[in-house]
DNA sequence: CAACGCTATTGACGGTCGTTCAATACCGTC
DNA sequence: GACGGTATTGAACGACCGTCAATAGCGTTG
């Protein structure tokens, strides 16, 4: 073995939780042993556990770590119109997918195949980024000139623009897995028009 | 111990395996442990391992089972006009996540957060999901009466139409754990209206 | 009806892996 | 240069996955 290495706790926690997203990226979370992850970053195996409880809890912090990167990475600018904005925040969504593709996925796949805390952090994250639609179309007074569409926060309308979300995730994920010769322009544009058009059939309240 | 009980082969894995889709629904693939699920099925660790040679192959026979089901719940109507055909097998969608909530969760749980063998059962069974949508439009020669958009297939509207598809998963999922008011035939009506909704956006071939 | 054969089923064993904890080595401080 | 705090280790333990020869149920045959 090489000699042993100290760190700062903040810098071996920041260090591990690099580890866990790339490995957890592309190996299931029974798939990854704690003897891979420690010989990855050059520890002992005791030592992960000193940081974090056990197994369960280092994955939920891996999954937390990618979620707050999205989140922090898609918020729309503070200024500007609706349209703008959302535009702004979906290409951001794009280009943290594209640039941190390994992130993303290990957020995705930890989320559906874990336990329901893992779950819990997951629709958190979705639920922030619903949120600011709502936000966003909520400056226009219920009529949003930006989708084109009435857009009131109704049951109906939350499930829709919660699936407009999913679409996107999943039509993100595609393309950057095989872009087919689809332009980011051309993606950016068949997804901002997806939302009024998930709306359309959303029946008026009352 | 009971006394053990003899079953033939068929029963057997058949048991199993339904067993294994309602334990995967709520606990995740590390969770579950072969003790526990011996024990619920009445048998012994060894049995299982007769019948499946590992962990991972059980789970893969689990979420092959989830997934020929959903297909086969859903096989559209071979007679009808393309409208009514496609609002069948999206009713018959439905109906079969409400009826099948475990199943379908254990397919998408395990989809999502397993090994590269069980998204690609997974992304099989979205795809014979997919292609039914091109396969009803393309009767109308290019262009659907039903869906009152151009259906050429694209890069582009493969894309889409997939985004869709994953739109209809998430929405439905939600809607079942929560309907929040919203009635059936309003859902229906509006994961059909996010079709062509979705596809608005993808520009013209050439 | 009794002996037999086939095969579904078991239970104990070995190895891997998650988890714990007392001991150790590095670093700043006095 | 000795000391104290703490980041780090490595051995030990238990749980769980996977294997295999032995066992028991059920149909068959005389």
């Amino acid at each position: 073995m090489t000699t042993r290495v100290r760190m700062t706790p903040d810098e071996r926690r920041e260090q591990l939780l690099a580890h866990g997203v790339r490995l957890l990226s592309t190996h299931s979370v029974d798939e990854l042993s704690i003897d891979m992850l420690a010989e990855e970053a050059g520890i002992s195996r005791g030592l992960l556990y000193h940081y974090f409880g056990n197994k369960q809890d280092f994955h939920r912090a891996v999954v937390r770590k990618a979620a707050d990167d999205l989140i922090g990475v898609t918020a729309p600018p503070a200024t500007g119109e609706p349209l703008e904005r959302l535009a702004a925040s979906l290409e951001a969504y794009v280009d943290y997918v594209v640039a941190n593709y390994e992130g993303y996925s290990s957020l995705v796949r930890g989320a559906a195949g874990g336990n329901a805390d893992l779950r819990r952090i997951y629709e958190e994250a979705r639920g922030a980024l619903t949120d600011r639609i709502f936000v966003a179309a909520g400056d226009g007074d219920g009529v949003d000139p930006v989708l084109g569409v009435t857009l009131v926060d109704t049951p109906a309308s939350r499930l829709m623009v919660r699936g407009w979300s999913a679409m996107t995730e999943d039509v993100v994920l595609a393309w950057v897995r095989d872009p087919a010769g689809v332009s980011k322009p051309d993606l950016l544009l068949m997804l901002a028009a997806a939302l009024p058009g998930a709306l359309s059939g959303v029946p008026a309240p009352d």
